[in-house]
DNA sequence: GTATTCACTAATGTATGCATTGTCAATATT
DNA sequence: AATATTGACAATGCATACATTAGTGAATAC
């Protein structure tokens, strides 16, 4: 059957996409603070399903519901970039190791080797954002083929955190020659079934990554973000 | 100033701590339905702030919600528990090496140490109920003392979905032996300021505990918990 | 001039009733 | 007999009104 288009989600599941596309573009930026009735006046419904919307953002980390004072739309400081850097690394590395084990076949392995060539052909004309979303479709994918879902789960929830940042930081960046090489290598190492290997790149990757990122941020005064 | 004992908490947060209880204690057992209004009488408040437990803890992993059949306690499958332990055997290795790195002293471990000397005792009484406790605190001891707050709460959450399943397989395993040895000998490391060896010390900790419960769990052939 | 109290206010927390909608079973149809 | 249709029902989804409470600031006592 088609898609119905008379069927209509609900108005929370609708405040809860609009609140995180708000949260993202920043027009809701971060540290600030929201009343229950602000909100719901401009997503054009009551306060009940802001509430309901607000209180599973709160269980993603995207905000905190503050009695009397409105939903906070949670700041990212250096310290919390470094702690979801280090999840990442840890779960991505075991991730890589997982997908090793799997026995994938190259054709298994075809999306992901989709995503190395957008990343190279965004480095080869410099265009930041397309390699940042094809950076991230790698990473995802990469999880995707350890097969743990809460691993899934759990990544993509800090990148969801990491995401409103990387629009401050992307662009004073040095062009991220190293990863595409990085990514290469842990495909091999996949594709090889050498799990070992696989863990120790994909590390190590992540590890750079994240050494660059908190350089950048404090050798910008950007405590938080 | 000590703890107000005029200050009332709300009954959200109260719903959320009983549905917890409930859950926990296999009052609301794991697979069964149950109606919005039902939790309602028999927290003795109205459907809104169960509403809005239930969407915490959805948010938790502990339910789902689905509309017109009521909240669903979430069953845990083999394929769970080894999902489940992987992310603990990983994140907690991880927090085992960061810890060493700290640099702590006797002093810092002590709290680590009274675990241990906890489940010695347990287990020279052969109480399983309180060796299981006071394992519960090593790990959480261990995961607070590698210092990254989203590796706590998400090791927290991952350890609440096993809880329920440790009960029933907690008197059918053989008494943790080696568990013992393995701890201290993780002390050690980290008292050492040996990450690598912290790291690898429990991560065959935490390997050797899943295969001992994933068997077990199928030759009982306990498919659901 | 400062500190304390207290009432007011604004925002959340909660209950309730109605609207909406999927489910289920009874009935009709082939 | 099997399947499709229909309609009543039951449970959630949502809006609204009200209760509660923490924060604010003015008034007062020191």
């Amino acid at each position: 059957m088609a898609p119905n288009p008379t069927k209509s989600k609900s108005n929370s599941a609708i405040a809860v996409e609009e609140l995180r596309k708000l949260i993202f573009s920043g027009e809701l930026p971060a540290g600030s603070d929201h009343l229950e009735s602000e909100l719901a006046t401009r997503l054009g419904m009551s306060r009940t399903p802001v509430r309901e919307a607000a209180l599973t953002l709160e269980g993603q980390g995207l905000l905190e519901v503050r009695a009397r004072k409105g939903v906070r739309i949670l700041p990212i400081s250096v310290r919390d970039m470094e702690e979801i850097y280090d999840v990442l690394t840890e779960l991505e590395s075991m991730a890589a190791a997982d997908a090793a084990g799997q026995g994938y076949s190259v054709k298994d392995l075809k999306t992901m080797e989709k995503t190395i060539e957008d990343m190279e052909t965004a480095l080869a004309a410099e265009d930041r954002d397309a390699w940042a979303e094809a950076d991230d479709r790698f990473h995802t994918e990469l999880v995707r083929l350890g097969g743990n879902s809460r691993v899934m789960a759990i990544v993509a929830r800090m990148a969801d955190q990491v995401r409103r940042a990387k629009s401050v930081t992307l662009h004073m960046r040095p062009l991220p020659l190293q990863s595409n090489k990085d990514h290469r290598d842990v495909v091999d190492a996949i594709r090889a079934g050498d799990a070992a290997r696989a863990r120790e790149i994909h590390a190590t990757h992540r590890a750079g990554a994240k050494d660059v990122l908190i350089n950048l941020l404090k050798q910008n005064r950007l405590h938080m973000l």
